[in-house]
Order: structure tokens, then C-alpha cells, then sequence
DNA sequence: GGTATACTTGTTTTT
DNA sequence: CAAGTATACC
């Protein structure tokens, strides 16, 4: 075939080693991409191997559909039978199809990391531990951790060193968090991400049969981005490839920088164990780089010790020396970003997408933003605070899921009071508490409510049932779109957010239409044979949006590094290196984690294909506190050879900048703090020594009162709403107030 | 039971 | 500095 040609040496060889277990090291810019999709392409073309029987493994769902585009480009329609996905949107199909024999039903709930934490807050809550010491956050990424490494709760409990270990961290019941977690996902029939790995593995390991099923299904197994796989994403590639054993990884373990997910980066440096007989192939030429910021990336991470030896090389260009960049403040850093851009612009006529500012944290968003905006320059914000994880966006999810699953515990405490229909934490709380100690289904309660709560509770609870079930109907007949959309009227959901006439609540209203956009577009979309809610619940439970936003307007793209991976640009910028932000404060505890920042920085300097940028800033807000910062220790590793300092910023022109920032701020920080004084309010009124509350059913406009704090007033006027009574009282000291009724303590004087 | 306010608290990265 | 939670109040 002609695709060959097109490759060199050893990319060819990775394409035509077809069988057997392969190891593909490929550089950053090496061509890995073309690799697997030509590899792909080969075995069915030339090998004759049926579509049905590949499996690819990738880490995002961009990636994938990258792929599956460009292998459909070489051999057409053919194409889309492979499989081809991320591991845990893989696995969660094929657990969807397996599940009752791991005692799950086929419709069960993935839980995001905030259903998670969420989850784990109630726990520790009713366990009456302390939250401050079991943070969600903390025993969440400690049970993940343990599911990563395939240790279920019975092993955690019963395993002497974790215990010493938990315990030396004073957290001794951190094993019993876990247990009551795990069985609570179960009677949620629910999984959080690290159980659709770990159960695939359960599954695999007490069902040989499915196992097997699988085994002769996918004969040829391929895993992208290799270094970013985790001990039970392994061992679930491991077993799958097991007969066949034509297993071919693809990965750079210099771009390992996912170690904090429990990414096991000896999964690739000892690869070669497993399988002796290994046919190891090294991508050393990079396309992407010039040659300076190829020998710059080189020096950076020559200073690792745990990597695989390679070579990275390019025939490219000798290009333009990397211009490391000094700014007096994160503002002026994004001035200097901003203005570099608009020149580079205009001199070297490129487009606002060939530029990407890449950062460690997301909240260096800001400074780069504003002075963006400044310039009039159009970006765009990957990642960051997904637009799935917005409240109004989860609340109607909560709704379906909900809806189509009746025990998802986390979705009933969304929506079971929201929009408001007066059904307190109290009474959720015995709800749920009546589920759990009579052990029985969360759905049973409240069809049954009347038999676990009081009367008023009880019916409005009621009402709460019998809607949830007439959306039930809906959602059987009707495709997902129209069930959506009728759920989020009749829920009241779209009409609480339309009557709040906010700038924020007219975007939450723009959100939720924009989902059932999404909803729409899927129910369309051919390509998606199943048009019901809970098929396209399952799809959107493991999309990030990262590829959501197809907006076509030319645009600079901002970005944490580690979303950045795998993409490339023109002009790059790295933003923020300086000393305890980049490399994070939090990551120079030991050697593995220090590196894994150095990796973190090879990644965000390989992006660039023609110039490579350094900024930091001397001053830097965090905390809400001005900070003095250090440049970074990485800066001092890259090879000086290939570093210009810039020579633009003048004293003079950073005074004026600087300047010209603190006047602006300082004016309107005086603004704010004067608005927000507190006004010095009346003293608070001693109540008589008789005082008692009135009944107040009766009581009259022109009547006389007394409050226990607001001391003496006149009845103003008195109004019903529903079942609340008001009522306005001019004060004497304290001017008119509206009150409740059934709340405030009120003597009638006269 | 609902809501306004004060207060704390935390900022790594994400499937 | 911002968001999210506890509190106190109506």
C-alpha cells in the first residue's frame, strides 16, 4: 500500500509489526498518532483482520475521535467497527451489558467526582467524624488510590500495613469510610469512575467465561498514551490480550504527568517483564519543533533519572531562541503575554489559533484573560470548570438520572428540593435513614412515604413520587429530547431559572437550553442507534467538554498543561514559572514528584512548533495576598544555549506599567471597601422582664408589639401568602421590617 | 422551612 | 479573592 511510503524507518516497522506484543516509544511530535492510525488501517487492509476484533485504548474521547476520523480517511466506512474509546467509557459499555453478573443493573449511575465527595460527606457525617480531619477530598483520593491498585474495601480493612499507615495519618476509620462507600454506590446502583475499572476487573476475574467472551472478540489490543494507564487499567489489558497476546502499547514516558490518578509510570518502564519477547520500536524524530526547542526540551528532561533512554532529534528548522520574559506582577505578565501576541500577529501574519498560554493551575486564567480582552484578542478557556459541573446543568441531570435510575442517591438530594416544594433536610434525612436501617430501596420509601413520615411531609413527598413516575412514562415513550425537555418544564426547573433575571441566571437559562441542545444533537445524530434518555445518559456521563467546544472563531487558546497534552501550536507561551507554582509547592516533597513537574514542564515546551515562550512574574496575588515570587528552578535547566532573555521590557516602560496597575487597583479597592463598612446599627433592644410571645393568629393592622430584639413597633400592614403570614411592623429604633408570622415572637401590647 | 449574612476555607493537575 | 458552608435570623 501506498500509506507506507509516507513513513520512515521505525514508524514503519511499529505499522508492520502487527503480532506479538509491541512497544511503541514514541517521542513528543514523533508521528505517534499517524503510527496508530496507519497500524489500524494496515491490519485491516492488508492483514484482512476484521474491524470487529481491534480495541483501542485512549485516554481522552477527543483522541479517540481523532482517530477514528483519520483511520476512516484511509479506508473508509470499514472503520467505524473497530473499537475505539476511552478505557473507562469502554469498560463502562461492556459493564452495562455485564452487570447483572457482578449484582448491578444494566442502567447503573456513574458518579462524578462530586457525587462522590458528596457521598462520602454524608458518610463521615453519619459515621460523627470529624470532616475537617476526613476531608471528601482527601479520603476520596485515598480510596481511589485503592481502587486503582485493585484493593477492595475487605482487603483494605484486613491489610496491617494500610492500617498503620492510615493510622499514622490519624485517620484510623478510613477503612471503614471505604466500606460504607462501596456498599452505598452499590444500593445507589451506582459506580464511580475507578469502579469501572476495578469491577471490569472483578468481572474478569470471577466470570472467565465473559472474559473469554471478550478474549476471542478483540484480538488485537492497543493502548494509547500508555504511561497514563494505572495498575487496574493494565491488568485489564493484560488479561484481555492474554491469548492473543497481540498487545501494542504506545506511550512516551517522558509525558507521564497523570501519576496523581494513580498513572503507575513502571507500567511502561517495566513492560518488558511481562513479555519477553518484546519488540520494542523508538519514534526518536520529532516533526512538531525547531531544532532549539527540541535541544531545550531534551536538557529539561535529561535531568530525570527514571526514564527509558531515547533520543529525540529534528531535521527541522534551526528556529528562534526560547525568550524567557520577566514581568513585575501576574497583570503586567499578561500585559506582556498580550502585547507579544498582537505584534507577532501583525509581523509574522498568523491567526489568534496559533497561540496557546499554558499554565499550572487554573486560576492563572485571570490575569491573561483580562489583559487579553484589554488587546481585544479572542481566546478561548479549555477546561477549568466544565460546563457539566455547572449547578443547573447538574440539577436537570440529577433529574434524569434520577428518573431512569430510582436509587441514585446523589441525584434524589439534587432535586428532591429543588425547585422548592418545601421538603426539608430533615425529612431527606429520614428518608434516607429509613432506607438504610430497614434495608430497603431509597424508591420504596417514597413510594411509601406515608409509612416512614409525618402527614404534611408525606404528601408532599407524595407529589414528589408521582411526578418523578409520570416522567417515567415519558422517558419510556418518547426519545430523550423530548423527555428531557418536558422533565425540565414540568419539573419547574426552567422556570425557576427563567424567573431569576440575573445576568448569572440568565446564563444558568442559556445552559439548560444549551443541554437540551446537546440532547437534540444526539438524538439526531445518526450515528447513535439508541435515542432513549438513559443511552444518551450513559454517553454523557464520561464526556469532559473538552472537545464540546467546536466553535469556529479564531481563537488564542488558554490552558492548564495538562489538558494541553497532545495538542500543538505555533507560538507558545508558559506561563507562571516561578518557584512554588510551577514547579507546585505541593510537589517537591520528594524525587518522583519533583520529576513528574519536570515532565509536566518537557510537555508544556513541546507543544510549541516555531517559539516557545518563559514568563514569570516577580509579584503574584495568591491567597488573596500579594506574593514575592522566585523564577522557577526549571528555568535554570534548560540549556542557556537555546534562552534569550527579552530585551523589550525597558525599566522605564515596566514603571510606567506598573504604575499605572496599582492606581487602578488602589482606586478601586477603596470604592469597595467603603460600600461594604457595615452602617453602625441601633442598640439592641433588652425585652421586658414579662415577655412572652403572643398568639398572633389574630392579630390586626394598628396593633402594638414588642420583639425580644427590635423592642417596640406599630403593625403596619398584614398580608397572606399561601400559608405564610407577614406582617410590616414599623420599629422604633430599628425602622419597618417584614416578618413571618409563624417565626417571629411577638407580645400584642394593645 | 427558607434566606441573608458571616465565616471559613482552600488553589494542582482530570477520566 | 472566591466559593462554598455554618449561622442566625425572619
Amino acid at each position: 500500500m501506498d500509506y507506507l511510503k509516507g513513513l520512515n524507518p521505525p514508524q514503519r516497522e511499529a505499522v508492520e509489526r502487527t503480532d506479538g506484543p509491541v512497544m511503541i516509544i514514541a517521542g513528543a511530535g514523533s508521528g505517534k498518532t499517524r503510527v496508530l492510525t496507519y497500524r489500524i488501517a494496515h491490519l485491516i487492509h492488508a492483514k484482512g483482520v476484521d474491524p470487529f476484533n481491534i480495541l483501542s485504548l485512549t485516554f481522552t474521547n477527543k483522541a479517540a475521535a481523532e482517530m477514528k476520523l483519520r483511520i476512516e480517511k484511509l479506508i473508509g466506512l470499514d472503520a467505524r467497527n473497530t473499537w475505539m474509546g476511552t478505557f473507562h467509557s469502554t469498560f463502562a459499555k461492556i459493564l452495562r451489558v455485564e452487570a447483572d453478573k457482578i449484582g448491578y443493573p444494566s442502567n447503573f449511575t456513574i458518579y462524578d467526582t462530586d457525587d462522590s465527595k458528596s457521598l462520602i460527606r454524608t458518610i463521615v457525617k453519619e459515621m460523627k467524624l470529624d470532616d475537617k480531619v476526613y476531608k471528601p477530598s482527601t479520603v476520596l483520593s485515598r480510596i481511589s488510590g485503592a481502587k486503582n491498585r485493585l484493593i477492595a474495601w475487605e482487603t483494605y480493612l484486613n491489610d496491617p500495613y494500610i492500617k498503620s499507615d492510615d493510622d499514622a495519618a490519624m485517620k484510623p476509620r478510613m477503612g471503614e469510610i471505604y466500606k460504607n462507600y462501596q456498599k452505598r454506590l452499590f444500593r445507589s446502583g451506582a459506580m464511580d469512575f475507578d469502579d469501572l475499572l476495578f469491577n471490569t476487573n472483578i468481572l474478569f476475574r470471577d466470570h472467565l467465561d465473559v472474559l473469554n467472551k471478550y478474549q476471542q472478540r478483540f484480538k488485537y489490543v492497543m493502548v494509547d498514551e500508555f504511561q497514563d494507564t494505572n495498575v487496574s487499567q493494565y491488568l485489564i489489558t493484560k488479561k484481555l490480550a492474554a491469548v492473543h497476546q497481540n498487545i501494542c502499547v504506545v506511550g512516551d514516558d517522558a509525558q507521564s504527568i497523570y501519576a496523581f490518578r494513580g498513572a503507575d509510570i513502571q507500567n511502561i518502564l517495566n513492560f518488558e517483564k511481562d513479555y519477553p519477547d518484546l519488540f520494542v520500536v523508538k519514534l526518536e524524530q520529532n516533526y512538531r519543533s525547531t531544532k532549539n526547542i527540541v535541544q531545550a526540551a531534551n536538557s529539561i528532561i535529561a535531568k530525570n533519572k527514571a526514564q527509558l533512554k531515547k533520543d529525540i532529534w529534528t531535521q527541522n528548522t534551526e528556529g528562534d531562541l526560547i525568550e524567557l520574559i520577566k514581568a513585575s506582577s501576574d497583570n503586567e505578565e499578561g500585559r506582556l503575554v498580550a502585547t507579544t501576541i498582537f505584534e507577532e500577529k501583525n509581523n509574522k501574519k498568523l491567526n489568534n489559533s496559533d497561540f496557546a498560554v499554558l499554565y499550572r493551575t487554573n486560576s492563572q486564567s485571570r490575569s491573561i484573560e483580562e489583559a487579553l480582552r484589554k488587546m481585544n484578542i479572542t481566546y478561548k478557556i479549555v477546561g477549568g470548570l466544565s460546563f457539566y459541573q455547572r449547578k443547573e446543568i447538574k440539577d436537570l441531570l440529577a433529574y434524569l438520572r434520577f428518573v431512569v435510575n430510582h436509587e441514585d442517591e446523589e441525584a434524589f438530594k439534587r432535586i428532591i428540593n429543588y425547585p422548592k416544594r418545601g421538603i426539608g433536610d430533615t425529612t431527606v434525612e429520614k428518608i434516607l435513614v429509613a432506607a438504610y436501617d430497614h434495608d430497603i430501596p431509597l424508591w420504596h420509601v417514597i413510594q411509601n412515604s406515608s409509612s416512614f413520615l409525618g402527614g404534611r411531609a408525606a404528601n408532599t413527598v407524595d407529589d414528589f413520587c408521582t411526578m418523578i413516575k409520570s416522567f417515567g412514562i415519558e422517558v419510556e415513550r418518547k426519545d430523550a429530547f423530548e423527555a428531557a425537555s418536558s422533565i425540565a418544564k414540568q419539573s419547574g426547573l426552567l422556570k425557576d431559572l427563567y424567573e431569576d433575571k440575573t445576568i448569572e441566571g440568565l446564563n444558568r437559562y442559556e445552559n439548560v437550553q444549551e443541554l437540551l441542545n446537546a440532547i437534540k444533537e444526539y438524538v439526531d445524530n445518526p450515528e447513535n442507534p439508541e435515542k432513549s434518555l438513559g443511552a444518551f445518559l450513559q454517553e454523557i456521563a464520561l464526556l469532559t467538554d473538552n472537545d464540546r467546544n467546536k466553535d469556529t472563531t479564531d481563537s488564542v487558546t488558554l490552558m492548564t498543561i495538562h489538558s494541553s497534552k497532545g495538542l500543538e501550536f505555533k507560538q507558545v507561551f508558559v506561563v507562571g514559572m516561578e518557584e512554588d507554582l510551577f514547579p507546585s509547592q505541593m510537589m517537591m516533597q520528594s524525587r518522583e514528584d519533583l520529576e513528574e513537574e519536570r515532565r509536566l514542564f518537557y510537555v508544556a515546551s513541546t507543544r510549541a512548533m516555531d517559539k516557545l515562550y518563559l514568563t514569570y512574574a516577580l509579584t503574584r496575588y495568591r491567597f488573596g495576598r500579594l506574593l514575592n515570587c522566585e523564577p522557577s528552578r526549571f528555568l535554570e535547566e534548560v540549556d542557556p544555549m537555546c534562552i534569550k532573555v527579552n530585551k523589550r521590557m525597558t525599566s522605564a516602560l515596566a514603571g510606567a506599567l506598573r504604575n499605572e496597575s496599582s492606581e487602578g487597583k488602589s482606586g478601586f479597592v477603596g470604592i469597595k471597601n467603603q460600600s461594604q463598612r457595615p452602617m453602625t446599627t441601633a442598640k439592641i433592644h433588652t425585652p421586658s422582664p414579662d415577655f412572652k410571645p403572643s398568639n398572633t393568629n389574630n392579630l390586626q393592622e394598628g396593633a402594638k408589639v414588642e420583639h425580644p430584639k427590635f423592642g417596640f413597633g406599630l403593625v403596619n400592614k398584614i398580608e397572606t401568602e399561601g400559608i405564610n403570614r407577614k406582617a410590616s411592623i414599623q420599629f422604633d429604633n430599628f425602622g419597618e421590617k417584614t416578618l413571618l408570622l409563624s417565626f417571629a415572637k411577638l407580645r400584642i401590647i394593645e
